[in-house]
DNA sequence: GGCCAATAACTTGCACACAATTCAATATCT
DNA sequence: AGATATTGAATTGTGTGCAAGTTATTGGCC
């Protein structure tokens, strides 16, 4: 278990390890959780944030890349180059609306629909790979959540 | 709060929600957190993956970029680059061992021993901007790697 | 010693993230 | 209406992550 290493501190630097330990383990698992997802959406041909912009998307169709990027917490120049990936392989299209045409309004063909339910295997496979059951996750999500606004609040304070 | 658009999930796709909620939120909070040390970091010439590579080599010196990959846990493809662009920035080293010239020393430089105690500041900020206690940042910390650790068993075990 | 598999690092190609800039369309102000 | 500011996307450039393939070195086997 070479991460025991890395908690194992000593007083010296216990100032450095405290967030370091939090920060490092939100990105190692974040990158964790990446790579277990990536096998399964493979053989659908979606990335792990691809997936996320489809689940959005279900829950509601047709927003603009603005109001993806709100709550994906992702800007244009991320989700840009990833949704005209996503349109040249069929899952949504991209136009200028016709009231404001500086907005353009993605829009999930039927392919990206009819994927929804494939998509509930590998969410179930997945929660399975976490070994948790759903109070913990639930609870856990909850934490991290608050730890995003907080973040996120102190960001936008400055 | 847009994230509440999310969180707010109809029976239809429970199954869905459950899981896509904690990964997503580790995902945009390992995210956020990145964001937050940024502007710490950027006065220092620093990125984050970069400072995570430091606190591993100011825990202990001089290991093989596979030692380092396992602490990281990254592979060589993502740490050969970075260390390169950190030797040209003068942090660090990256020297053939002698003993076994498959493998390359990375080594700190004095300059980058000297940087250790501005990195105790750039820590103690963003434990503020979490807004936790030593407690909460504690326990948040030991469930993430559990989940790291259950992910990484699953993994292996296929 | 010579052959062969294993290992460590490097390289290549692709897909994010994100700051900074640019461009077009809309809103505002006078 | 006309000049100006603002907004929404797209673009550019840099730095990760990671799979797949390459190269150089070592270890094991005969």
């Amino acid at each position: 278990m070479s991460s025991s290493r890395i908690s194992n501190t000593r007083s010296a630097n216990s100032g450095l390890q405290l967030d370091g330990q939090l920060c490092f383990a939100l990105y190692s698992t974040s990158l964790a959780l990446t790579r277990q997802y990536k096998p399964l959406l493979e053989p659908l041909g979606l990335t792990y944030p691809q997936y996320l912009a489809l689940l959005v998307l279900w829950e509601r169709d047709a927003l603009s890349v603005s109001e993806l990027g709100q709550r994906l917490f992702l800007d244009s120049g991320t989700l840009t180059p990833l949704l005209k990936r996503m349109e040249a392989a069929g899952w949504l299209t991209r136009t200028r609306a016709v009231d404001d045409e500086r907005r353009v309004i993605v829009a999930l063909t039927p392919a990206a629909l009819a994927l929804r339910k494939q998509a509930q295997t590998v969410s179930r496979q997945l929660a399975q790979s976490t070994g948790c059951n759903a109070d913990e996750l639930v609870d856990l999500t909850r934490r991290v959540q608050r730890l995003r606004s907080q973040l996120q609040a102190d960001a936008s304070a400055h």
